[in-house]
RNA sequence: AGGGGUGUCGCCAAGCGGUAAGGCAAGGGACUUUGACUCCCUCACGCGCUGGUUCGAAUCCAGCCAUCCCUGCCA
């Protein structure tokens, strides 16, 4: 074997993998402790709003480490709570989780479909003296609760397991008020690990549930049902962030005292994620939503899914992203600017060039006869001739953008100004600046220039260098105006989670720029027309395009129809002139 | 204070005792009918700090410091 095919699957081998995956390959390993069994994950949301970009995250992670090992990843709702679930979030985390391309099979569960296994083996707990039922409400156990180095008390500890039998059974019954009797798991009231001491495993809840109905009036917590549940699906390994690290041994206890007949899964913890410049918890995406600071949970300025999807995001861009950014246990906040990278990145392949004027100015060519129109044909793609061309129409006037001139140029400035260099109109003629036209407050209202009739296409007949720039431009004859919305961050502080910090004050009062009047190339409008016809459009992508110079930019999937386009910036292109 | 984590370039992140990968960002240059893309080049004598072990330490040991999570009948 050559020295170059070695080094070559070395970097296959180190490349995309982390520290989960070392534990996996120890566990699967001869004499592992599931060497022979099929890796098997879960991906576990509870359905109380919108999957976001952290969601991402760790799907990636449990889908994407199934889908290494050949192994399977279930999709479950974590439902165990009922004040806080909802079935109308159940089927867009379904969506959202196709869209990116992930798919569970037939193995699609709800936590709340094991309520009745949940009971037995709280009963089992109970038989075996492992839990009791205690009388205390939440207030009276935090006092007996103890402070950290101080032990807990629980009067309640050491009832006989007939009587806990009995209370359980009535609590399930609904004999007792909420609040009043809970069911703990009896392990160490002195653990430095508060998760440890005697644990709530059940409590009551007259609340209906949205899958359940009125059929239970007490509910398994997440830390009891969770293992058990894992358990049950033959789950190997339970991939979670690291908030749960401290839950863990409660975790392998509840696995360890239940007779569920299979194997311990293993559950490994690693970094959620977060970026800069937004927010990811789910309660304040919810109030920005709830207090209308944004348009919904699919406005295109937040990190949801739907709004990243509806802003022009790819699942290939996203799932890129999540590949990207690695798995490791220390606490990381990713800079906005790599997720625009893996976007632009995507779409700089796959989005189709047009032209369109965000800010027009009329450009008139002098010396180019009125009435006179002709077609000149551009490439859909540069970066891949197989994408094809589309045809532009150009005349004697046309829109050019406001900041491609100036009056007074800066230095290093090679666009359009009087007496500047030959600049090119894309796809179409060279031309020369030669004056403009402004109104009472001194706003260029027109631009004019001469053209040179020999540089048809945009090259010039005797092969001269062109110095100036090459410009993007809409035929004004034939330009049709659309709306279009501009986005920056959310958020204007980088850390808008930060301590001692209100995020709500920390909203980016900029974060949306609304142009109308913007002028594109009319195909759009045919572009436009075949999206009307679209259903379900906000579970998937709208047609996107870079707007050549500009940058990349889709139909906004609720706003836009063919009698009133609206485009929404994806991203921009990168600018390395700065004035 | 008790328990559990984490500390490698501005941001991520490899590294697992043999003399600091890679990506993003940034800066320079080439190319260019997108000031885009692409392509080159630069970017940690240094791995939280201090000691120790060793021929050799980011990697092992000890102590310290910083920082995050945990005292819901949330997940």
């Amino acid at each position: 074997m050559s020295e170059e095919i070695k080094l070559t699957e070395t970097e296959e081998v180190s490349e995309g993998k982390n520290f989960i995956h070392n534990f996996i390959d120890e566990d699967i390993a001869p004499g592992g402790q599931f060497e022979g069994k099929r890796v098997h994950t879960r991906f576990p949301p509870e359905p109380n709003g919108y999957l976001h970009i952290g969601h991402c995250k760790a799907l990636c992670i449990d889908f994407g480490t199934a889908e290494k090992y050949g192994g399977l990843c279930n999709l479950r709702m974590d439902d165990t709570n009922p004040a806080k679930e909802d079935t109308e979030y159940v089927e867009a985390i379904q969506d959202d989780i196709h869209w990116l391309g992930f798919d569970w099979d037939d193995r699609f569960y709800y936590g709340s479909d094991y309520f009745e296994k949940d009971y037995e083996y709280a009963v089992e707990l109970i038989k075996k003296g492992l839990a009791y039922v205690c009388d205390l409400t939440a207030e009276q156990f935090s006092e007996y609760r103890g402070d950290i180095g101080k032990p807990a008390i629980s009067p309640y500890r050491d009832r006989s397991v007939e009587e806990n039998l009995d209370l359980f059974q009535r609590m399930r019954n609904g004999e007792f008020p909420e609040g009043s009797h809970t069911l703990r798991a009896k392990i160490d009231l002195a653990s430095g690990n508060f998760n440890m001491r005697d644990p709530v495993i059940y409590r009551i809840r007259y609340i209906h549930h949205h899958r359940q109905g009125d059929k239970w009036c007490i509910f398994p917590m997440y830390d009891f049902a969770h293992p058990i549940q894992d358990a049950l699906e033959g789950i190997t390994h339970s991939l979670c962030s690291l908030e749960y690290e401290d839950h863990r041994p409660l975790y392998d206890w509840v696995a360890n005292n239940v007779s569920i007949p299979f194997h311990k899964p293993r559950q490994i913890e690693f970094a959620r994620l977060g970026i800069d410049h937004t927010v990811m918890s789910k309660r304040k995406l919810r109030q920005l939503v709830e207090e209308n600071r944004v348009s919904g949970w699919d406005d295109p300025r937040m990190p949801t899914l739907c709004g990243l999807r509806r802003r022009g995001y790819t699942a290939a861009a996203i799932r890129n992203f999540c590949e990207r950014i690695g798995v490791a246990k220390s606490p990381s906040t990713i800079e906005y600017s790599f997720l625009e990278h893996c976007l632009r990145e995507d779409l700089n392949l796959n989005a189709e060039r047009t032209m369109a004027v965000l800010h027009p100015v009329k450009l008139i060519v002098t010396n180019y006869p009125e009435g006179q129109s002709e077609t000149f044909s551009v490439e859909n793609n540069p970066t891949d001739p197989a994408q094809g061309t589309h045809e532009i129409t150009f005349s004697r006037e046309i829109y050019v953008e406001a900041d491609d001139f100036l009056e007074e140029p800066v230095p290093k400035y090679k666009r359009l100004y009087p007496g500047g260099p030959e600049c090119r109109l894309k796809g179409a003629y060279l031309i020369q600046c030669t004056g403009c036209k402004k109104d009472e407050s001194g706003n260029i209202t027109e631009i004019y220039c001469t053209y040179d009739p020999e540089s048809r296409g945009g090259d010039p007949a005797d092969g001269r260098k062109v110095k100036g720039a090459t410009i993007h431009w809409v035929d004004a004859a034939t330009a049709v105006d659309a709306e279009v919305r501009l986005y920056g961050n959310l958020f204007s502080d980088a850390q808008p989670d930060g301590p001692d910090k209100n995020f709500l004050d920390c909203l980016n009062p900029e974060s949306l720029t609304v142009l109308t009047g913007c002028k594109v190339e009319p195909r759009m409008l045919e572009v436009a027309k075949a999206y009307d016809a679209e259903e379900n459009r906000t579970a998937k992508n709208a047609p996107g395009f870079q707007f050549m110079r500009v940058g990349y930019f889709c139909l906004d999937n609720r706003d836009s129809s063919a009698d009133h386009l609206v485009f929404n910036r994806s991203v921009e292109l990168k600018d390395s002139f700065k004035k």
